[in-house]
DNA sequence: CGCAAGATTGAAGTACGTCAATTCCAGTGG
DNA sequence: CCACTGGAATTGACGTACTTCAATCTTGCG
């Protein structure tokens, strides 16, 4: 079923069913979380690489403040503790944010896939480096960079990361946080994040309804941004000058197919 | 002389002389460079991979306000485009902040190391990883922390790393930045950067004086810092409960020798 | 000695935090 | 069908950490 990780490995390189067979096969069993619950806690040694089949989740650190900030979002498609193949101690948390189901890979069964010589090690140790490219982005973005245009960055992001899953539906995707949750990956408080979203939602940018986000002008947001999709390494952003989802000319590329 | 990275890859397994000269022999070049230069710029499709030899230098972002914004600090031992054995396009810039050597290693030639199966290519993984780590840290510090209490951070980091790769004496270390270059990792203006750096000073738990820093109080910075060194995975420091450098009881771990 | 870059200081503005009250809404039980 | 409930969203008022601008002072260095 890992259909969202072929998609997304897709992006770099083609993969031969055997490969697919590979990523399947590898998968040991699945487990469900509840929103709230911890997939791996920080100080733990798991044995397992978790691999997202549904549902959000999170990477997180708590301070000794009680504060929590997010490090990064986890969506279908994505897996969340590689470095454990080498690094044994979980330096952080990983938890749910919605009802999700994981995937448990033995850190053995991973390492053999990933430093393997071929296509599929290659394709996943670039996934992992888009994993850190994308890291570096939020750092800057965190770093540079106020609260609307922060945001707009943030869902800019999840916007085409979704999309290369296959999980965007006329420029909407699920989007299970709470504004608090939204605060803490953009190290704002909940009040603030609300007000930021009412922004966005005034210039008529995005919309909200239960679980889902609506991008209504993702050219606006992001340029508003200062959005460059480069780091995301996905086919066609950035290769010999072939802009895919930021174009110059008009329409609406959230609106797209 | 690679001294600084085998140094460090000690901490994480120990070295034969053979994996000692296969990181020499893998330098093919050594390059020199002036504080400000560019050593790796965005958007360049680097052939080769650079080692730090001598010097500081930074791995940085330039938003379109013009503002940079540093995201890791790159010291003797370190390599810089590791990610580019993968990711062709260098989608952030690598600059020098002093006077600087790094060795030049052809991409092909990495990947040969670090993907070998054995303990060099296992290190090098462990180094990458350890990077990584940091690069989390630092969005947590800039997330979550305000100024002063970064900053102590940051220097807790890299008396630790300085120290790693035996550059630290008499728990004082080489620091080549000027105060903007200090704001701009921390995210903040030069002009309170400099009001952050009186905070410590005054506090007498750090002293500076031309290039070089002091850290006359460890124990109170981390503190002061809620800094846990769990996050660099060096030896000892998380290992069952073994604290290294943080302990409760008196002493400044800053004057060991 | 003199210059330029960096460090330092002050004053005034702004983005964001905190606290606390109110409203909204989905789910639950009667 | 409705009242009840708890969590989240929203709003207002006020405090504060940081920014920006601009002046002055230090320091390394040719």
């Amino acid at each position: 079923m890992p259909h969202h990780l072929c998609k997304k490995l897709t992006q770099f390189t083609a993969l031969s069913e055997s490969d697919r067979r590979a990523i399947e096969d590898s998968i040991s069993s699945v487990t469900s979380f509840r929103a709230g619950e911890d997939i791996s806690p920080e100080g733990g040694r798991p044995t397992h690489v978790r691999m997202m089949l549904s549902g959000w989740a999170r990477r997180y650190k708590t301070l000794s403040t009680g504060h929590q900030h997010t490090m990064a979002f986890l969506i279908p498609g994505d897996l969340c503790d590689v470095h454990i193949t080498l690094l044994d101690v979980m330096d952080h948390s990983i938890g749910a944010l919605s009802t999700c189901r994981v995937g448990n890979i033995h850190r053995d069964a991973l390492a053999r896939l990933i430093y393997q010589d071929g296509p599929l090690g290659r394709a996943l140790s670039w996934a992992t480096l888009v994993d850190e490219a994308i890291l570096r982005e939020w750092l800057v973005n965190l770093g540079g960079r106020q609260s609307a245009n922060r945001l707009s960055h943030l869902l800019c992001e999840m916007y085409l990361r979704a999309k290369a899953v296959g999980l965007v539906t006329d420029a909407s995707f699920y989007f299970p946080l709470t504004q608090g949750e939204v605060g803490e990956a953009l190290g704002i408080s909940g009040v603030h994040a609300n007000r930021t979203i009412q922004d966005l939602r005034a210039r008529g940018w995005i919309s909200f309804s239960s679980d889902t986000v609506t991008i209504h002008e993702f050219q606006a947001l992001a340029k508003f941004a200062d959005f460059d999709p480069g780091y995301l390494h996905q086919r066609g952003t950035r290769e010999a000058g072939e802009p895919l989802h930021i174009v110059s000319s008009g329409g609406s590329v959230g609106t797209m197919a």
